[in-house]
RNA sequence: GCUCCCAUCGUCCAGCGGCCUAGGACUCCGCCCUUUCAAGGCGGCGACGCGGGUUCGAAUCCCGUUGGGAGUACCA
């Protein structure tokens, strides 16, 4: 009989409940897992905790799905890839519970409790204890005429595990030795009193059946790794598995301040920053590096790079606070790394959503951003910021508009003659294209205006694209065309002098 | 309260007894490049919580302490 899982072929699981929006710190172990198990050339099992009926949604779990194939995690077993240990959502298992707490009943493993918990916590304070201690493991050994008489009363038992004495220990994969005294731990309930099994007999159960090999999952969920291995004793005892998995507990994804990211906040939200424009190399690298790291001096790394290096036993056991600076930059070197022709495809539908591509963009729209977006791409960290830099380009001639505070920054003291000469000196070209642009301009700003660069282009950025920032000049003019450039020149002239 | 986990720059990570007058990244600040903004280059600020041990030698091992976090449900 194998005794731990050290040996097999590794088996991984993924197991959150569809509740809310995935949250960065669950994809993160999911990325984890994923990577543990490619690592190994094991196989990644994708299940569904769906056992609170009152929390858990339709929605998402269909936006579970949706993150895990954006991020490009993919599962070999679960939902929609079948498999051989399915099904693969446990609110499809409840005959499979029902027949391993029949087993587990019949051993004496689990044990009917028919106390209430007023009567617990009478009980705790009439011995002199703190209530907080939790159930005494009263009912254990109850006779058959004292549940009957509580049976009589109309009271529905839990089912409680029987908790061993003595330690209960561990070598965890990310924390190496650790052991808790059993007797500090009451006997846990497994199923409710309407014979509902609950998420510490489900989950191991599954584990078990399903022949997972190791078990990585939040640290939050190490408190109850002694009950756990407590509940594996009894399944090898009633023969439903025969070997106990490891376990490894991830660190913690922090937000602001020292709490745990919290549901509530929008960092924690990993659509948000999908939406944002993150690339799903970069945001996977950023995940990664929480509470892992490829090597001492870097830390761009493609996916690839990730499976062949990563290892578990180099994970950081400290949280980790989720850094959204630094999330952006290590986008932005993926989005920079990005061939130009798949940053302007991905960069396309940011476009419509801010309304500055309609939603069928003609070929001419397409071959302006072709032109335009080897320019923005080394200028964004995210996707959405693409937006900004070239909607001038796209934008009616009717609804272009200078920013506020560009115009109030820059046009003013010899706005008005920079305007009139670059007017002037555009006016003579006999060619439309960048270089001409630049050669008239500097002539016409910097040599006969004898004003700086920094001065003397100003003016002509905000007047054309609307802002300070923007691509490069004499591009973005090539780019806009004669007439709208000079068009656009004389707007802001006219602006200027009234 | 009880149990457990964690502890290196502001943040993340490296360090697993000597290579450390502690390295990289993000942030911040300079400078260079430059038509703006970026990118890129160069440089700077900046940490081993504290106290005991062990050892020839400790950021690294042990103990304690302090601080932080989590769990303590008929939620998952």
């Amino acid at each position: 009989m194998t005794d731990t899982a050290s040996h097999q072929p590794v088996r991984v699981r993924f197991c959150p409940s569809p509740t809310g929006t995935p949250h960065v710190g669950l994809i993160r172990t999911a990325l984890f897992n994923w990577a543990f198990a490619r690592h190994h050339g094991g196989t990644l099992v994708f299940r569904i905790e769906d056992t609170d009926t009152s929390r858990d949604s339709e929605e998402s779990y269909t936006a579970l799905l949706d993150a895990l194939r954006w991020l490009g995690i993919d599962w070999d077993e679960g939902p929609e890839a079948g498999g051989d240990y399915g099904p693969y959502r446990q609110s499809e298992r409840r005959a499979i519970y029902d027949d391993v707490v029949k087993r587990l009943l019949d051993a004496g493993e689990l044990y009917e409790a028919f106390s209430t918990g007023d009567e617990v916590k009478a009980r705790r304070e009439a011995a002199g204890q703190d209530p907080q201690l939790g159930y005494d493991n009263y009912d254990r050994d109850l006779t058959e005429e004292q549940k009957e008489r509580f049976r009589a009363e109309g009271r529905a038992p839990v089912l409680r595990l029987r908790m061993p004495a003595g330690e209960l220990a561990w070598h965890d994969l990310v924390r190496g030795e650790i052991s808790f005294d059993a007797a500090t731990i009451p006997d846990p309930v497994m199923v409710r009193g309407n014979g509902d099994p609950l998420y510490p007999l489900t989950n191991p159960v599954d584990d078990a059946l399903m022949g997972i090999t190791h078990v990585l999952r939040g640290e939050d969920l190490l408190p109850s790794t002694p009950r756990q291995l407590a509940l594996y004793a009894a399944l090898r005892r009633v023969s439903v598995t025969d070997f106990t998995p490891e376990f490894g507990h991830l660190p913690y994804v922090m937000g602001e301040g020292n709490k745990k990211l919290s549901k509530r906040d929008p960092q924690s939200n990993l659509f948000l920053h999908r939406e944002r424009g993150f690339i799903r190399e970069g945001l996977l690298n950023y995940l990664a590096l929480l509470g892992w790291s490829i090597a001492p001096d870097r830390d761009v790394f493609s996916v690839d790079e990730l499976v062949a290096a990563f290892e578990i036993g180099d994970v950081s056991a400290n949280p980790a606070r989720f850094d959204v600076k630094k999330a952006e930059a290590i986008n932005a070197t993926h989005v920079r790394a990005l061939d130009v022709t798949d940053f302007t495809e991905r960069v396309v539908p940011y476009l419509i959503e801010a309304g500055v591509l309609p939603e069928r963009p003609d070929e001419d729209r397409l071959a302006t951003l072709r032109a335009i977006a080897p320019l923005v791409q080394e200028r964004v960290t995210v996707l959405s910021e693409a937006a900004l830099l070239v909607r001038f380009l796209f934008v009616d001639e009717e609804s272009f508009e200078v920013e506020e505070a560009a115009a109030a920054k820059t046009f003013k003291g010899d706005a008005g003659d920079v305007l009139r000469a670059s007017l002037d000196a555009l006016g003579a070209l006999e060619v439309w294209e960048s270089d001409a642009i630049e050669q008239a301009l500097k002539t016409a700003l910097v040599d006969d205006l004898g004003l700086k660069p920094r001065k003397a282009f100003g003016p002509v950025r905000v007047a054309i694209t609307g802002r300070t920032v923007s691509p490069p000049l004499y591009e973005s003019m090539e780019l806009l065309g004669r007439e709208k450039s000079i068009s656009r020149l004389s707007r802001a002239l006219n602006e200027f002098e009234a």
